[in-house]
DNA sequence: AATGAATGAGCTTTCATTCAT
DNA sequence: CATGAATGAAAGCTCATTCAT
């Protein structure tokens, strides 16, 4: 988050942005800020001053403070499972986990993920929908995902397993191992691609030792 | 200044009410509205309200906010860890393992635990050292713990593992499993027994699985 | 964070109201209050109520209690200086010695200046650079603009001194007597023309038997 | 003031002070505080704790803050006047001049009294008795000394003016200059003696040529 | 005489929100 | 539509003073 030193957006240019050019501004603005420093350490007028226009002007957009967070989380959520749905699809199954494991980890070990779970994870005993938007969008999609290509694995005898719902959950626990937890209370930084990569490739042997089908 | 007669003694340190019950007291009211409420979220006039006291004693007593925040977190990561050690040591390996993992997990999804978890989070960034407490006092303490009882079992050939740390790590996260997260993001209640006892019956039996040494 | 569109333009600096009547009606009432009160005497709700606005609208203008303050001074020194500099200009050494040493004691025992002395001094410790403002603003204004006058007479052989300066500071104090202390400590009041007159002349008189060339 | 880091004053002597030597030590912690940070700046829980002792003691030698102060400023007064009468009787009228000139000097810009100055202008309008007991306890003091003596001088010759006390406030303003329009601005630190010294003798000098009888 | 816990009013400052222009 | 001045409630914290022990 270095930018953060950065002055406000775009308010001298001639052209008059849209009402919807505006609205991304605005919300442009209230990630960098809110992401930041949290929900109740920013203010509305910091926001406004950010961005080079008015309180008025902001209020005209989104109609409290508490609509403009959701409008972010709404957003931040929806570039999150655009950015899980990558990586190949027709490679082998361990290719495939392996995938998988390391865009799980590097989206739920990632600043903005975190950050967001930090905020909401405050925020979840007013608005358990926010934390809902952010399960369902984040961790959600990767197990459903990780479902379908379990039951499909074990339907072509690949894996063996009883519930395929249950054994995609198996490998996104191992994946996760005990990173999320510190990056959640701030005791590791944001970790490598090589380090990412070794907890998917360890969880990912564990989970085929776990559910290969022992050898007849 | 020669009418300064005698040489003095510490005290410029703020003088302290020595009353431990009302100390107490305050904490109690404190864990109430900080785990309720948030730290941003509650404020000091309200502690001192539901006390029935002044602002001013509170102020006696912890000489600010963030002082009182803190030593509620010191105080309930203490009983966090003299939590965890309760159980059986004279048993074998896997009841052992269950009673670890059953404690972990019950410790990780109650609403104590995740209610400081969810407010350390949001406070990671500015107070990263209470996370640090909180980890060392409830994970770190079931890690090493359990460390040491596989690191026994391998030495007997009970179990098999390069990294005896490594291998607890994998029990715990299987134990963790989804709840946690769940948990932290307000979409689920803490669970009862049946459902903790279940988590862990399933993680030990994985875990034995990935350890077991493969028979001769 | 990819979705920062355009650079921006500075803004972080606080948003200030653009109505500088109210801002000179807020310096009024801060003259008025904090000349009769003293500055911790003086609360920023006595203030805001005696406007008839908020606090949130008094801090809208001045970012802080001490900032207020500050622009008081300042704008009170302004005041000040422009005072000192009435007087003819076109008259004999005497008269324009008098015009200053009446203007001078006229100024420095002044309720205004006595007041603004008196909190002055009594921020000194934490805050001498207002003290110099004022300084600067009123007596070193009057000491400089004697001194030119005395240089210039010394030069045309009408006064007789090694040290135009010395001789310029050796009037004011003169002048000042035991009027200014007196003042200082509350004891009399602000002294009437007459008095101010009468102290103006035997200053200037000591003055002129002190420097005047001894007659060849 | 380089002393107000030292803690409390005899706190655990066994010896348990009488009603007089606890009043002289509360006077010297207050002397401490209140010179130092002045009369808003102190608090009463700040004295208590540097003493010692507990603010129920505090209470039960002074009524209030306000009185506690006022005691401190008689004190002070006291010890003042006392410093002032130093100094030989028995020489000639210029030592005797230089000698009082110099006490003058080195006492009103002493740093014990211009901060009593300090405070006592701010304190001026509430209070202006306290601003009358400095000045009866010091200058005032001053004043009548000198003018007995150029009575003296007057009556045999030595010296001519019309009113002896206003040849000596005229001594007294040279002597004090614009050293102590600075001093009590924070302008300059507590002058040396070489420099009390040089004002003396100038302030001296010119009273002397104002004053001398002119040779028959 | 001494203690020290308790009080409650008051202070400076911040902020989400509104509304006339 | 956009502005920005204005609001008022509430926050964290301090302090002179009192009183039961």
């Amino acid at each position: 988050m270095s930018h953060l030193a950065a002055p406000p957006i775009a308010a001298t240019e001639t052209r008059r942005p849209g009402s919807a050019e505006r609205r991304a501004m605005i919300l442009a603005v209230a990630h960098e800020l809110f992401l930041d420093q949290g929900f109740e350490g920013t203010s509305m007028s910091e926001v406004a001053a950010r961005l080079g226009g008015s309180k008025g002007t902001l209020y005209a957009y989104f109609d409290s403070k508490e609509a403009l967070f959701e409008a972010l989380i709404t957003d931040n959520c929806a570039r999150m499972s655009a950015q899980l749905f990558e990586g190949p699809e027709d490679t082998g199954l361990e290719q495939r986990l392996l995938a998988i494991a390391r865009g799980y980890i590097r989206l739920v070990t990632s600043d903005m993920a975190v950050r967001m779970i930090q905020i909401l994870a405050a925020e979840a005993r007013r608005r358990p929908e926010l934390g809902r938007m952010f399960y369902e969008a984040g961790p959600a999609v990767a197990l459903d995902r990780l479902s379908a290509i379990v039951a499909a694995a074990i339907a072509d005898g690949t894996l063996d397993a009883d519930d395929p719902r249950l054994a995609a959950e198996t490998l996104l626990s191992l994946a996760r191992g005990k990173l999320h937890l510190k990056r959640m209370l701030g005791q590791i930084p944001e970790p490598d691609e090589a380090t990412i990569d070794a907890c998917a490739r360890r969880a990912v042997a564990q989970f085929l030792r776990l559910c290969r089908p022992i050898a007849p």
